[in-house]
DNA sequence: CCAAAAGTGTTTACATTACACCCATGC
DNA sequence: GCATGGGTGTAATGTAAACACTTTTGG
């Protein structure tokens, strides 16, 4: 691929499409551009893959400086590379979305940036293709869903049925059984109830479960599919 | 993005996983690299991404320049960017698969590529990371055969219905039950019946069917959808 | 008439849907 | 005791898998 002389070379960044989900609905992190281009304008945060690191170690940093947090759930869904898309220098830049806990992420918000979590029913225009990237990051996240317990990244440790039913229906955007979402839940022994309730949200109170990641591994390993489907 | 002092630049090229089926299987277009590091090995065919031209621009070039094909199918499907990858320059790689119908682009075989087709199920030591490539676009490509009409992209204009299940087949790595198969085709309404039979595999001959594009895109306008589960 | 591939039909098992119903408890 | 959200059960419908079956025609 490297040709010895004068190779074409230009910027590559990352995008972050960093998802937070807080009573009932899905949303979205952005920032204000701190720099020209389109200084002010609402974005995503970006930034530039830098020498010596590879670009999934970027899109940790990135969503790392603006929400603090580590060991996000990132996953790299598609590259921008039209001509004219930042309209000054060149740039490529990789789409990653970012699962969080929008609590621990706000609590965390770095003040460096100008940064608001915005619905992401109701995103405002963003600079270059980034509303693009938005609802690219969408779809690949409800694939995402459907086949893999990812959900779980935008949830607290404990959580509700309800919430995780009131998640989904925020994911895919319309509303489900809770009969039938509960009985697809509960052949999932990955799902672990605790022995505790939230009793804020209704009289009964609701079991607290927790999400066991080593139990999921094993059923996958063992040939089981995970399937939430909408 | 741009920063405006000393922006980290590197090289970002396009390598592309180009498919093709004959006799009932599915293969590979490799090269032999004609430049250092590596010079003489098994290699996707791929380039770098040059000034001016957009990054999906390049994988039809790139692709273009080995089978002579034009207006072939393409999806990006993940960028590759791990530090030394490439061993020497710091490249970052798009890569793209192409479906393409292996004897049209056998006749266009560009000669001044060391090109060859090989089986999907036996794939050479390819330089770099070429080979989780090819393993990424396969199941990029059974995700996208199950849930969009692309498989035609990889057949004649005409096809019989045994080829295009045996094309299934290939893609899913598993037979497929003949009734059930076809049942699920007859509801498809862009196939269309052509008054022609192919009698070369059989003594009752078998009819030919096209794809017509425009009668999916209205079905798929109308909400239908199109799913082929393996 | 028979072999061999093309193509059809039918039964069965399973999963999904829609919806009615019960539960627990603070007020 | 009743309103409220939590949670369960079930009959009806739809879909997919398995497989037996019919069709066609060159040799």
């Amino acid at each position: 691929m490297a040709k010895h002389t004068h190779p074409d070379r230009l910027l590559l960044a990352v995008d972050c499409i960093i998802i937070g989900f807080l009573n009932g609905q899905l949303n979205l992190l952005v920032t204000r551009r701190d720099q020209e281009p389109r200084l002010g304008e609402w974005s995503l945060m970006g930034g530039l893959v830098v020498k010596g690191e590879s670009i999934d170690a970027a899109a940790a940093r990135v969503t790392h400086e603006l929400t603090g947090l580590e060991n996000v759930y990132l996953e790299q869904f598609q590259a921008f590379g039209d001509v004219g898309r930042t309209e000054e220098e060149r740039t490529v830049s990789l789409a990653y979305y970012a699962l969080v806990n929008q609590e621990s992420a706000t609590s965390q918000l770095s003040e460096h940036h100008d940064a608001r979590w915005v619905s992401i029913r109701d995103v405002p225009a963003l600079v270059f293709d980034h509303n693009k990237m938005v609802e690219a990051a969408l779809v690949r996240l409800r694939y995402r869903a459907t086949h893999e317990p990812v959900a779980f990244a935008l949830l607290p440790k404990k959580f509700t049925l309800t919430q995780l039913q009131s998640l989904y229906e925020a994911i895919f955007d319309r509303p489900i059984d809770p009969g039938n979402f509960r009985r697809r839940l509960r052949k999932m022994d990955y799902l672990e109830r605790q022995n505790e309730k939230d009793v804020t949200t209704s009289r009964k109170g609701s079991w607290y479960y927790t999400y066991n990641a080593e139990v999921y591994e094993e059923m996958k390993a063992a040939g089981e599919e995970f399937l939430l489907k909408p």
